[in-house]
DNA sequence: CTTGACTCCGTACCGTGGTACAGGGTTTAG
DNA sequence: CTAAACCCTGTACCACGGTACGGAGTCAAG
């Protein structure tokens, strides 16, 4: 039992909502694991594999390049890997996940605020947005 | 007084860390307001332009593309503009927001968790980030 | 055993977000 | 008055993250 379905390219495609030529060039990318294949040369995907697609695809909406998201999916502590890298890698992601989470409360705010004054009918004047989050300096690219 | 000092291309760039070709760019793309120019053609920027680049650097390295950041500033409430898109595009950008940072801290959780099992030497085995956060949907590109 | 949908690989092309000249005018410090 | 340092416009080029072929093999349904 516990035949944990494989799937083909098209099938992990359609699942993690991308397109089949997207699946590869992650691949080539070096994003996905280079899956076994059938004696004929198909793809045979494990099915959680959608799932790092899908975590691939959540994390480039919060602004992280496919390098960085290949580092953060390597992280992971094991016999082979020395722990200090990893410990000091992993601290760094973290703060730098702290410093987004920070900047976009203070979007947060501001929007709150913007739909509050358009419910009230006040007029805003110049950029509301700015002139709440202005003050920051995390996340500078 | 109150002489508000204003700048050139060149300090502009230098204050707001990016180089003075990118905020010819960002202007072209309309992300900055043409600003007044001197009688030989020279732009003159009020000093909140500053603030302005700053916001935009740091909205792109929370996954916002350039189009999404021009709506993002143009969000507000006056007498002109009609209050009911406003608020809905407002909306629509909160809830944006509010996916990105819950994201975000399910990442925080899982780096944490990875930071103590290193600290303790605990392997962690396959890809605790991906185990971690798996069972999410927001923001999705 | 054919036909249509799928897969393979390789290469070319595309949109976004810049970056880098070239060829010229302007400003300012010495 | 001149040289360095800046600004102007325009166009070309670049890296990243895909997307789209072309030409060929494979698999599943009828």
């Amino acid at each position: 039992m516990s035949e944990t379905s494989t799937l083909t390219i098209g099938a992990l495609a359609q699942a993690a909502g991308i397109g089949v030529e997207t699946v590869r060039f992650y691949e080539r990318k070096g994003l996905i694991p280079e899956p076994p294949r059938t004696r004929s040369g198909y793809r045979q995907y494990p099915g959680d594999t959608v799932d790092r697609v899908k975590f691939i695809r959540r994390a480039q909406g919060l602004g992280f390049a496919l390098r960085e998201i290949s580092e953060l999916l390597d992280l992971r502590v094991d016999e082979v890997a020395a722990c200090g890298p990893v410990e000091a890698q992993a601290r760094e992601k973290l703060e730098q996940v702290a410093g987004k989470i920070q900047a976009l409360r203070r979007m947060e705010t501001a929007l709150q605020r913007l739909v509050e004054a358009c419910v009230a009918r006040e007029p805003t004047g110049a950029c509301p947005i700015l002139e709440e989050l202005d003050h920051s300096d995390s996340p500078d690219r």
